[in-house]
DNA sequence: AGTGTGTTCATACAGTCGTTTGATATTGAC
DNA sequence: GTCAATATCAAACGACTGTATGAACACACT
């Protein structure tokens, strides 16, 4: 494999394990088994690293859903024949299932958390273009079920939704404590389950009918 | 002023301005006017300094949360008749408007972004102890809402509003791309807008009414 | 005045970080 | 085979980081 790819898999697993600031350029040559200037030679320096990876992230979970509302538009014989609770489990799926597509789950908090405290950081642009794309045909798409909604509104809810479902996921330890009898579970059940309860709270959120949308799916 | 108080507001400043991380010790010391060595001192080092903020910013947001649901508890006349809207409004503000107790804006989304990726960390128990408190006052005030509901569920959705909160303010940038003639607004607009359209999300994603619950208001 | 405790101070230490350097190796085209 | 472009390598550089050290100072109590 070439040097440069076996850097960029080996930054992919370790920036997901252990996050972007706490894994030298070190670490990541030494796993990958190439010298320490390749870095900077192949990618520029760390950040150039990084932003490969931030890259790959976006651009997985952003094509997953994109390949997820295809799948359904075939299901359903058109696009304007989309249910509600599809096109929210599109969107959502890839944020709380993103081994879906390949993504690990820890990269998926990281990036949200990265995010979240700079506002202002460049996202490489052909990611940024990829996701403005996906939100695009998703307010189109949500458009259809509330007509009354501005693009705005729509575009803000599904921040909530996604807010809500990268949320719980980092916060799921913490709050075991809060109700005491609140059953250790397996993870991968909760995070089925979490996507369950998620699409039902997203669906009420946006003002549509639970049963009816569960109906359709 | 002390010392060591000194220490603490000078961190307070600069963890909130720039991050935990990419503030060293020696930035702490020199905007308070002290000498290096005295954070170890009077913190036992910077882990120690870091948890006194992430304690008072915690606790402030907390005790915000019971003061202001103890107002309407006098204004509604009694714990068992607090509306729907005006329990949510009380849990949610302090993650929208943190300035109203003190607590810089930037400094709840580095919080969040923390614990996003480092579920394990250890919170000061003074700090779990009080939120583990405010959770089961809300959960208790909610529930005489939606009786049908359990605890846990209901938890689970103050966890899926805060992440709605806390995202929704850190995306706000970077989303504006996304529909692209979404004005340049100002922040503080923004924010109080952000809290109303939240609360309506978040009181629909209950189940409850929005209509009949806003007239409490 | 003397003693002890609590605090501040300049300085040094040991370690890690990302990046650079210049030499060497590999590759592919002619 | 030769040349030039590409790639890899060991080693070092300079700039930080958090922490430790031991001396100096302040102040109360006897």
């Amino acid at each position: 494999m070439n040097t440069r790819d076996q850097i960029r898999d080996a930054a992919w697993e370790l920036y997901s394990a252990r996050g972007f600031e706490d894994v030298s350029v070190r670490d990541v040559t030494q796993a990958a088994g190439v010298n320490l200037a390749s870095v900077s030679y192949h990618y520029g320096g760390k950040d150039g690293l990084v932003q490969e990876v931030v890259k790959r992230c976006m651009n997985s979970i952003n094509r997953h859903r994109l390949e997820l509302i295809e799948n359904q538009i075939e299901r359903f014989g058109g696009f304007e024949k989309l249910s509600l609770h599809a096109v929210i489990l599109a969107f959502l799926r890839p944020l709380v299932l993103p081994e879906e597509c390949g993504v690990p789950s820890a990269l998926i908090l990281r990036l949200a958390a990265r995010y979240l405290i700079q506002p202002d950081y460049q996202i490489p642009a052909e990611s940024r273009e990829l996701y403005t794309e996906t939100c695009a045909l998703f307010v189109k798409a949500l458009k259809l079920h509330f007509p009354e909604s501005s693009a705005e509104e729509i575009l803000k809810q599904l921040i909530y939704m996604s807010g809500a479902a990268i949320y719980v996921r980092g916060q799921q330890d913490m709050d075991k404590y809060a109700v005491d009898d609140m059953e250790s579970s397996d993870n991968d059940v909760d995070r089925e389950q979490s996507l369950i309860d998620l699409i039902e709270f997203a669906i009420r959120g946006f003002g549509g009918d639970t049963d009816e949308a569960v109906a359709h799916s």
